[in-house]
DNA sequence: GCAAGGTC
């Protein structure tokens, strides 16, 4: 019996939207645990994004047995991802004669809606179909969007499935190619990507930049003067590189100071701009992983606690009322601070740099009392709501002096500055106001000389990525999207490719990318992801076909499969794994000390590199990851160990130092 | 047991 009418988008929520604002008298029904909107003769199922998933054949399963060769050419699958899903979709699809794919406007929301159309298409071939595109969910876009459907774009859901394809054929041979000359397969196996590895060749490159840094010294000139009271520092204009010539000109500096300029000066300090996801991750790093601060904002989204958290967008749509919403925070815990935000005259919100339409930037969109969430969920909630507030509150207010001090011809600078309103900062609480006092000054007014100091400083390297430093920086380079940023530094931190935060590549990372680097240099390569987006847009024209792409990432992994030079990426693979496991130094015979594996029970312990000349062994705990940190017992030279459980890390400290107390607390016992 | 991209 058909006759009924499908809408489909990319995920519940926007189904239940939709659904409400095209229909009156809307049933929700669950089948097989999928929320299906009812309303006259319409359904309306939201996806779960992507429903089918591209596999290679269960004949190409067995890493050791299958040529890795053959898998260039393999015929590539779609394998369900969402069962029930699917099954709700074919049993529908009997049913009607219509169907709307209303997924996001984007390229993956394209072929999100193509994979879901085929399933129906399969069971009902005459269904008509057409596609809606909207940019935001409110009714007029909506009503807008569906008063003019038009056609699917299936060459653009095309170019998103070679995405997937290439992706597929390149990360599976060279994850297997590394892993297979690594030995390192199962649970432990070594991955390789066209995000992943460019992430951390970032990383990797940092940390030699740092070990080859040589510091270069030179030589700053402080002086303290006073004015009445108050005692303020000024720096030397002159940075010195020359310790002579900064003797010198600290020998020149009197006991006395000449005002030769200054300026006094309000400045206003705009509030911080509206969150989306990599400013957001980058704030909440500070607090916790950027997996955890993805996991929990997501979890208060569901709650309904806050709006989506995976958007590009720094400017609040003219739709949202931030009225309201400031109005409707004075409610609960953070009441001052949106009075203090009501009790301007007129409420101006402040616009970052990246206007999209996609999703909203991340606001609050209910009132939450602490007790109902956990801490971690408060935590984001406060810097959420925080954050929002400050965007729609008044400027900070500085008082800046500045101006420059003669001392017998030698030049200090001075740059004060004091905070006189507070305005946003009352509010966001996460950047600390830094004053530097100065006093009022006159020109050719003349100060004491309190104290002066000649100091000798190195250059610094360059720092390490943090985790919120590193998103920023992949945001910057195209890698990754919004959505999985945070799941691909988890990725490296899983492959133990980096430890740490700041992020330290572990001898395997560095291997990893040294034997990339060598043998397929273009999967390190930012570049791989932009040239990638080139094709699919030409794709997505109809100008480039899409079996020329394919076979293009197809003879360039041949050609690297032929070529390769096997033993020499499997020797620097296993000596980074070797050192990876060093301790330290065997304190009988000074060989290294490993992490090793009992045969029997495969219990694990120290032990000497030398054994079977030299049999020196110290025990470990069997629970936990075991982490070598970098820093050295001072007595022995051996890594301190910290151990990673459910409950967290614990420090086991040096291991010898760590047996030898537990030796004597035996004795006392015995 | 492979990737990256959506989504939970």
């Amino acid at each position: 019996m058909a006759g009924k009418w499908l809408i489909i988008t990319e995920k519940d929520n926007t189904a239940r939207r939709i659904s409400s604002i095209l229909f009156k008298n809307v049933k929700k029904v669950r089948k097989k645990g999928i929320n299906v909107y009812q309303a006259d003769n319409t359904y309306v199922i939201g996806l779960k994004g992507h429903i089918v998933q591209l596999d290679f054949p269960e004949e190409y399963n067995n890493w050791s047995k299958v040529p890795l060769k053959s898998l260039l050419r393999a015929d590539i699958i779609k394998k369900v991802t969402e069962k029930n899903l699917v099954e709700v979709l074919k049993s529908i699809a009997k049913e009607i004669d219509r169907v709307t794919i209303a997924t996001d406007y984007d390229r993956e929301g394209e072929l999100i809606g193509v994979e879901a159309l085929e399933i129906i298409r399969n069971e009902n071939p005459n269904v008509r179909f057409d596609r809606v595109r909207y940019s935001a969910i409110t009714p007029s876009d909506i009503k807008k969007a569906f008063s003019s459907p038009t056609e699917v774009d299936f060459n653009l859901a095309k170019s998103a499935e070679i995405r997937q394809k290439i992706d597929l054929i390149w990360g599976a041979v060279l994850t297997r190619l590394i892993s297979l000359s690594s030995g390192r397969l199962g649970k432990d196996f070594l991955s390789v990507g066209r995000v992943q590895s460019p992430t951390l060749r970032l990383i990797v490159e940092r940390e030699e930049e740092i070990k080859n840094f040589k510091p270069k010294k030179y030589w700053e000139i402080f002086a303290s003067f006073r004015k009445g009271e108050e005692v303020f520092q000024c720096k030397h204009e002159k940075r010195f590189e020359d310790k002579e010539q900064a003797e010198k000109a600290f020998a020149k500096v009197g006991d006395k100071g000449v005002v030769v300029s200054f300026e006094k000066k309000e400045r206003a300090e705009k509030p911080p701009t509206p969150f989306n996801t990599t400013e957001f991750l980058r704030e909440a790093s500070k607090f916790m992983s950027v997996n955890k601060a993805m996991m929990v904002a997501e979890s208060l989204y569901m709650s309904g606690y806050i709006s989506y958290p995976r958007t590009d967008n720094t400017v609040y749509p003219k739709t949202i009322n931030l009225r309201a919403i400031v109005e409707k925070l004075t409610q609960g815990e953070f009441k001052k601070e949106a009075e203090f935000v009501l009790s301007q005259e007129k409420l101006r919100a402040t616009r970052g740099k990246k206007e999209s339409k996609d999703h909203p930037p991340i606001h609050p969109t209910a009132v939450a009392k602490k007790d109902e969430l956990s801490k971690d969920e408060w935590v984001i909630y406060e810097l959420v709501v925080r954050r929002f507030l400050a965007t729609l509150s008044p400027d900070a207010i500085w008082v800046v002096r500045r101006g420059k001090i003669d001392s017998s011809g030698e030049i200090f600078r001075f740059n004060g500055r004091k905070l006189i309103e507070e305005g946003w900062r009352k509010i966001y609480i996460y950047s600390k106001a830094e004053e530097v006092p100065v006093p009022d000054l006159q020109e050719g007014e003349v100060l004491d000389i309190v104290s002066k100091k000649l100091e000798e400083k190195e250059t610094k390297p360059p720092n390490r990525y943090s985790s919120g430093s590193l998103i920023k920086e992949m945001e910057k380079l195209g890698l990754g999207t919004k959505s999985t940023r945070h799941e691909i530094i988890n990725k490296l931190y899983s492959r133990k490719y980096v430890y740490g935060n700041p992020l330290r590549p572990s001898e395997i990372g560095m291997a990893v990318i040294n034997a990339l680097k060598k043998e397929a240099e273009t999967i390190t390569q930012p570049d791989m992801t932009s040239k990638l987006e080139e094709d699919m847009y030409a794709i997505a024209e109809g100008k480039l076909s899409d079996e020329y792409v394919v076979e293009e990432s197809i003879r360039f992994l041949d050609e690297i499969l032929s070529n390769l030079d096997r033993e020499s990426l499997s020797k620097t693979l296993r000596d980074g794994i070797r050192k990876d496991k060093i301790v330290g130094k065997c304190p009988k015979c000074s060989r290294d000390l490993v992490i090793r594996k009992k045969k029997g029970d495969s219990r694990r312990f120290i032990g000497c590199s030398g054994y079977p000349d030299c049999n020196f062994t110290l025990p470990l705990p069997q629970k936990g990851t075991i982490y070598i940190t970098s820093k050295l017992c001072e007595k022995h030279e051996i890594k301190r160990i910290k151990i990673r459980t459910k409950k967290g890390y614990w420090d086991l400290g040096c291991p010898y130092c760590n047996y030898l107390e537990w030796q004597e607390k035996n004795k006392k016992v015995n």
